[in-house]
DNA sequence: CAAATATATATAAGAAACTTATATATATAA
DNA sequence: TTATATATATAAGTTTCTTATATATATTTG
């Protein structure tokens, strides 16, 4: 697994684009999703999760609904019609910072700017 | 400016990405460099720059050499031999990590996985 | 010529986003 | 019956960043 202080600031985002895909995801569904995903790369951890989900509830973006399963309280997320804007800025605002640490990242970027 | 709250733990490769392939900048050169790359979208602060810096040098993986440029003190930053590999490490890494990012992001991602 | 802006480095206080640890509880597999 | 998987939650501590402040010289603008 990476370091995960690479991931400072991406968890969100990464989380917004899982409900906005899946419409509706319950938060153990959402680490097991964004591991199997990342092939074991980003662990999602529960401490992590639950603060960010509390808090987009709060910010009304998203809603929750709970449900009995086997036994076991389930909660499950989605995005809020009103959040729904919201979400979709954000997300492309992170995919947008994506496309600009690619210009970084890209190789021998530097040429252009050592000769430049 | 995007927030820059979604760069968090992307400033350190970014600045080592930078050092790696202009072999020697100086602070400022590289506040600007960023701003100018990024076309605005990323402000590396001088608050967030400075403590990498010192810190990077701590670590032995970068070294400096002050100079006098118009009167004024200039201190460049150049990656050691003996850091060059942990450089290399760090910012391979870091390209990892926006690669399974654009898993995450690329356009609607989430079907396979709905449906899969 | 005075004021504003650009160049240059530095650090401290505070906020935000994480990790790690801990707690609780049920179901299933070994 | 013990370990692992499922499921949510929070608190303490660390790291990383922002914002503010400090210092000092050079250049541009009014």
């Amino acid at each position: 697994m990476a370091s995960n202080d690479l991931l400072k600031g991406m968890l969100k985002p990464i989380i917004l684009k899982l409900l906005f895909e899946n419409k509706r995801m319950y938060g153990y569904e959402i680490t097991q999703m964004v591991k199997e995903i990342s092939e074991g790369e980003i662990e999602l951890t529960f401490g992590a999760l639950y603060p960010i989900l509390h808090k987009l509830e709060l910010e009304g973006i998203v809603k929750t609904e709970s449900e009995i399963i086997n036994n076991r309280n389930r909660i499950y997320y989605s995005i809020t019609q009103k959040g729904n804007s919201k979400a979709k800025e954000k997300i492309a605002e992170f995919e947008d910072m994506l496309k600009t640490l690619k210009i970084f990242f890209k190789p021998n970027f530097g040429l252009k700017y050592v000769f430049g």
